[in-house]
DNA sequence: CTGCCTGCAAACTCTTTGCACGAAT
DNA sequence: ATTCGTGCAAAGAGTTTGCAGGCAG
């Protein structure tokens, strides 16, 4: 999806939500669409203070759940004290697992199509109706290892 | 695993690593092992110093990667701020996905085979080692959205 | 003018840490 | 004696929230 369409699309969502399109908001919008990488509330708020210099973090906390919600953004929690976001520009695609390496602080997205079957078949023997899930692999950079040092580390 | 042979285990991983065991460690341990759902360090603070109220919140804290660490408690992060704890009764299970009721609050553990297998095929093809894996499924219960009450609910 | 949205700063939650005392070897 | 472990209280990180003012419909 083209950051256009993207934001075309936010707008939308804003509008049928009752909220408005503020500069703001917007501005959170192109900044995080236009991140490539994973990127904290943090990385978030340098970037879109560069747009428009009156964001401030609360309206980032406030922002991203909005943004979320649209699906617009995914939502990558790898149990590091802090929430990485990350742009979700092919649709909703929930079937994808983070392998995170622990050496290069690196998260890469890999394709894991079995999750979602794997999650209603287990849910539906509880009762239950499953609304997302997520794996993750925590690993250790073997160039690392050995080297002392990893091409991916930033 | 019974808790004489858990607790035993817990003493020989302790000497081993340089640790003493002190009263402390112990009535920790004592209340890890028998707890049986999924609890926080608060939860395990209360039951720890009804053994041995000399107990401190710092102490639980240090003492939960020591017994992390010795594979007779699993650490499960469902990305809601607390981690929670559970005892590691039969050896290290791995694999083991969890699914979280949102309704209930309550978290399922079970079998995941296929994810160890998942972990090291796509590590392998990214240069590195596996180190651990987690699935985590949140679901709703069936029950409670028909009713408004879920019969699990603590 | 009414209500949504904002920045600021304080509050909050869970966890970690510095420090001085106490216990074990 | 020396090292390790402890409780206490303060600090810390990331996130949320109360409030008064501002801007849009």
């Amino acid at each position: 999806m083209s950051i256009t369409a993207a934001r075309e699309k936010f707008g939308v969502f804003l509008v049928r939500k009752g909220l408005r399109a503020t500069s703001q908001r917007l501005a959170i919008f192109d900044a995080a669409f236009t991140l490539e990488e994973h990127f904290t509330a943090d990385q978030l708020l340098d970037r879109a203070r560069k747009l428009d210099d009156s964001v401030s973090r609360a309206t980032i906390y406030r922002t991203l759940p909005i943004m979320t919600a649209s699906a617009l953004l995914r939502e990558v929690d790898i149990g590091s004290g802090e929430k990485f976001y990350r742009p979700n520009r092919d649709g909703a695609t929930t079937q994808v697992a983070q392998v995170v390496c622990v050496d290069c602080e690196k998260i890469f997205e890999i394709s894991a199509p079995f999750m979602e079957w794997y999650s209603s078949t287990v849910s539906s023997k509880l009762g239950l109706t499953p609304a997302s899930q997520r794996l993750q692999v925590s690993a250790n950079c073997d160039v690392f290892r050995q080297s002392g040092a990893c091409p991916r580390r930033g």
